[in-house]
DNA sequence: AGAGAAGATTGACGTTTCTCGATCAATACT
DNA sequence: AGTATTGATCGAGAAACGTCAATCTTCTCT
């Protein structure tokens, strides 16, 4: 479960050593902080929670009417969640559209998952 | 508490890829978003690590020196957590132990659990 | 009651985060 | 070429956060 976190790029990539490994060390506690810290906002969580019920990637002009924020916040969220690696983005023409990672995400789900043994 | 996820439902597609209807309000992205506050710091993840892998609650003295924090700093983020409902304190003499909501955590892990549909 | 010790709380200070308006870069359409 | 339009970035201001030293508060033991 602790090898996760090694063989994640070395760019910033959701995931993760579990929150229940033993004895994980500061880098990894780092790491594992700033992807809480990227869902650690309203705004970003509903986002997420968005892209989780689109069957398709979305395009930044649809979060502003949904999210109640100014284009430039919309941005900033959406670079914040990009950065760890929980989005995508492509772009269409003059368009962004974003999606979800789904695999960053059921990872970050074993973060949480308590194993008694780790073979 | 709110389910993050919920199961792909297909959208009306529009000029700009509608997002769907059914969100999660913002009060629940808002205790979301709390819930993620309190694990957006290295030291709070160190503290949740050490609480999951120890069979007991522990001393809020032991913490301060694994962590290399003051004692009031430490006292800060035991709240923090406290606050959410991860941890669990119980006072013992002088002593304050903590100990880990496994129940909590769990929960947690679901919030991620995605329930994939047929594309 | 008085002394000690553990830990919570307070005050202060520097850093980070969120927000908007404004600007800039890139693409599309006349 | 010229003009919109989309979205990223910048600058600035307000609020929130993390940290420590210092100060309570509570409990234990003489």
């Amino acid at each position: 479960m602790a090898r996760l976190l090694q063989e994640i790029e070395p760019a910033p990539v959701a995931c993760c050593t579990p929150v229940v490994s033993p004895d994980i060390s500061s880098d990894q506690a780092q790491t594992l902080a700033a992807i809480f810290k990227a869902l650690a906002d309203q705004h970003r969580v509903r986002i997420v929670n968005l892209l989780a019920n689109a069957p398709e990637p979305v395009c930044v002009c649809d979060f502003m009417p949904q999210l109640g924020l100014a284009q430039g916040t919309v941005s900033f969220h959406l670079k914040k969640l990009l950065a760890v690696g929980l989005l995508e983005r492509e772009q269409r023409g003059t368009w962004a559209y974003y999606s979800l990672k789904r695999d960053a995400l059921n990872r970050l789900a074993d973060v949480f998952t308590m194993k008694e043994a780790v073979a």
